[in-house]
DNA sequence: TCCTTTTTGAAACAATCATTTCAAAATTCA
DNA sequence: TGAATTTTGAAATGATTGTTTCAAAAAGGA
């Protein structure tokens, strides 16, 4: 049974760690000791930076900690190995991103304007970011066999795609949209055409471009 | 002045490194010896196999010469360090790729069949290929600051526009594409639109969607 | 205050990294 | 064949990799 937990645990999963410790000291008595210093909000952040600008092969655990500016030792006894540490930058992303897409959502009484919107807003966020998504970054340099970060990055992509899903959906069933447009279809599209967009900006840099492109999928879209 | 070609063998350039050498030697008895023993077109492809598979920061010395199958002492001796085998390794990619686009489009008498099925390849290519495109994990993958490497990608990604321009243009011309198209933002959007089909297939493997990707594209620019 | 428990900092860890060294092997021309 | 020259293989280079160790510092509860 401690050894099951235990093989769990070199898996993955920093909560059936905490599992595994309650069990230990199950029946002992609880006493308090020296609280962490660092705020470990803060400290994610902090890896995200530079995982999105090095890549995770590209980024070493001194680069994290130099950023982090926290021991070692205290990042292995908190937010775990580099792995872990690198799960967790892609959850904090993710989320963060998730929540701006729904409050973003909530903005506009149309559907088709909050499509247009959204489309509008991409293009901007990659002239921004010159660095390109993280997610869609780590999609291209993380092996196919690292099945959990596919996992969570599967998971972000199928969030944006139903989110948009919907968004059309509603607006054919408003006749804003022509009504044959196939809505699952239509959502893989648009995101699959601005996942270019990044790859586009990296290598030209020119900002006019992007605009461009999102000007004619939007034009596209309307018709 | 022997100075300045060190700085600049330093750099990069083989070619530079070997006029270097012609300098070096130049008066004394030109002499031949033993003679390289490894095919070194095979060793370029055997490595971009390698880097293609786990990234440029993901791939070690001893993955690359396991794979090619000679000594590092030979693979510094002839295709230099790893950032130069690199280089060779997207140079081989690029000129492939660049003579499989110029054969196929001969293939083709009307240009608008031409880019319908190149289209469709691309869509063949991103499933067969579960790994995705070489130039475009790199351009994620790799350094805004590596100038030599940004430019190669460019140029790689000009050309591919270049050819894809020039198949609108004719089409317009003949009378087969609406004659307000503009074939530069066509092209830019025909290819940042099936950039984004290599993230969505290596989240989803699912070749359906992508052929349905392809289909509706080519409805889109029929129309 | 002292005991218990946890976090911290500095150092150390073995393994692996890219790269170099150098003698032995190989090859051509005289 | 032998001198000249280059490639090869094996080993070694020092630096850096991710991770661990452990004593000292810190903090709550008795």
């Amino acid at each position: 049974m401690v050894l099951l937990l235990i093989q769990w645990k070199i898996h993955d999963s920093f909560f059936l760690n905490q599992l595994f410790q309650n069990l230990v000291t199950f029946g002992k008595k609880a006493r308090m000791a020296r609280t962490v210093e660092f705020d470990q909000h803060q400290a994610i952040e902090k890896a995200l930076d530079v995982f999105w600008r090095k890549g995770y092969n590209g980024t070493s655990m001194r680069d994290l900690t130099d950023a982090m500016q926290i021991n070692s030792s205290s990042l292995y006894n908190t937010l775990g190995d580099k792995h872990q540490l690198f799960v967790q930058c892609i959850k904090h992303y993710t989320k963060r991103r998730r929540a701006l897409l729904e409050e973003r959502a909530k903005a506009f009484d149309s559907p088709l304007k909050a499509l247009e919107s959204f489309i509008n807003d991409v293009a901007d966020v990659v002239i921004k970011d010159a660095q390109g998504c993280f997610a869609i970054k780590t999609a291209f340099e993380v092996s196919p066999e690292d099945k959990a970060i596919q996992a969570l990055l599967k998971d972000d992509n199928d969030f944006t795609h139903t989110f948009l899903y919907t968004l059309i959906r509603e607006a054919v069933e408003q006749g804003a949209m022509n009504e044959d447009t196939d809505p699952d279809l239509l959502a893989d599209y648009i995101i699959s055409t601005y996942t270019g967009w990044y790859e586009l900006y990296i290598l030209h840099k020119d900002p006019a471009k992007i605009k461009q492109l999102a000007a004619f999928m939007v034009r596209q879209l309307l018709r």
